[in-house]
DNA sequence: GGAGGGGTTGCGGATAACCACAATTGTTCA
DNA sequence: TGAACAATTGTGGTTATCCGCAACCCCTCC
């Protein structure tokens, strides 16, 4: 998905303005007259922002947006609100909207905004990929390798491990070395960094 | 410290209302004319929140709010507006403020607010008392052991260390066992659980 | 029945970690 | 100036790790 911003307004004077006011600053947008319509092309990799009319007619955009939270949408919304509330916008702030901006807008404010939010997005990580590396090389590690890795974690010796699980100590190290060479690391060190660094 | 509501405005009217208003519903407060005079009396361990008038002579409500969250404040704030400025109730909210309420204010609702605030710094754990640890024991270690443990935490075996800081061997070792023992561990693989446990 | 994978073990050697004992240098602080 | 501490190094020995080579058992799947 490319980044745009996204705009859900049910009044047609403001989405053809703000149209007409992104693509003037080049930032590519597109529109839709209501919650509904929007959640209907709605899908969770939606990547730029959302700039959300607080008062719409049909599900206002504070239900929209907490919708949206729900269904874990982490795109940052801006708030257009017509009448300056602030119960309002301090609710949408702390609820995690990334920002709220009151009618009339000053057009350069909110394209800079607009333009913030989608930054913040564009730098938004990807669920870490390392914990995504480690927990795929953790499923190629048969059930034996994860009970010696689990005690190689807790810094036994190899010999107390063997101990523990009745085995000679020679084949401890063949799993641990197996273990080391699935899990793409070259020390305990190594692997207990990969494994705790993102919990 | 004994959880109270803190409040600084320069409006001893006010003061005296919210003082008044706090105890009669078995809220204790305390009061300060000044951020200055607030900052004074500050220690990194205040329980309870913080009610802070934006707008006062001499240093603002904001600034104080800036400063007590460099200086790593927790305390939950709560700022009181005279002026519906819904920009300042967004860029205080989203820099972390608990709370925005606008004069002239509601009793009831103020005093609520204050009390979920209290509450939720009440449910705020101490500060992961891990990190604690591992901060209070890093702290002992001298300047060159950081050094080794840096490249103990990278895997490097002892011979490598000690020719990238052109040391004997010995001495590195020296250093490996004064800050395991430092740092409670008693092999390299807790060393990294400990300190990556909590980042 | 043979191939493949997982788990197991032994032997022997190279390399590294770990440790007790002992000692030197430089700096800081009382 | 002497105590205390950080940093340094050496000797010699014990213990662990790491690995190649070789092998056996058990089970599954084709």
């Amino acid at each position: 998905m490319s980044p745009i911003a996204h705009i859900v307004d049910d009044d047609e004077a403001i989405r053809d303005a703000l149209t007409w006011l992104f693509r003037s600053r080049h930032v590519d947008s597109r529109a839709w007259p209501s919650a509904e319509a929007f959640l209907a092309d709605w899908c969770d990799d939606l990547r730029g922002c959302l700039v959300l009319d607080v008062r719409m007619g049909g599900m206002s955009g504070l239900q929209l947006f907490d919708l949206l939270s729900e269904r874990g949408s982490r795109l940052p919304v801006i708030f257009l609100s017509g009448h300056g509330d602030i119960p309002l916008a301090v609710a949408a702030v702390k609820k995690g909207a990334f920002d709220f901006v009151e009618k009339p807008f000053n057009d350069n404010e909110l394209v800079d905004r607009v333009i913030r939010a989608m930054k913040f997005d564009a730098s938004r990580k990807e669920p870490d990929p390392n914990a995504a590396v480690a927990a795929a090389r953790l499923n190629q590690l048969t059930p034996r390798e994860r009970e010696v890795m689990e005690r190689i974690l807790a810094g036994k010796y190899n010999k107390v491990i063997a101990d523990e699980l009745n085995i000679a100590m020679r084949t401890v190290e063949v799993h641990r070395a197996r273990i080391f060479e699935k899990m793409g690391v070259k020390s305990a060190v190594e692997l207990a960094q990969l494994l705790s660094g993102n919990r």
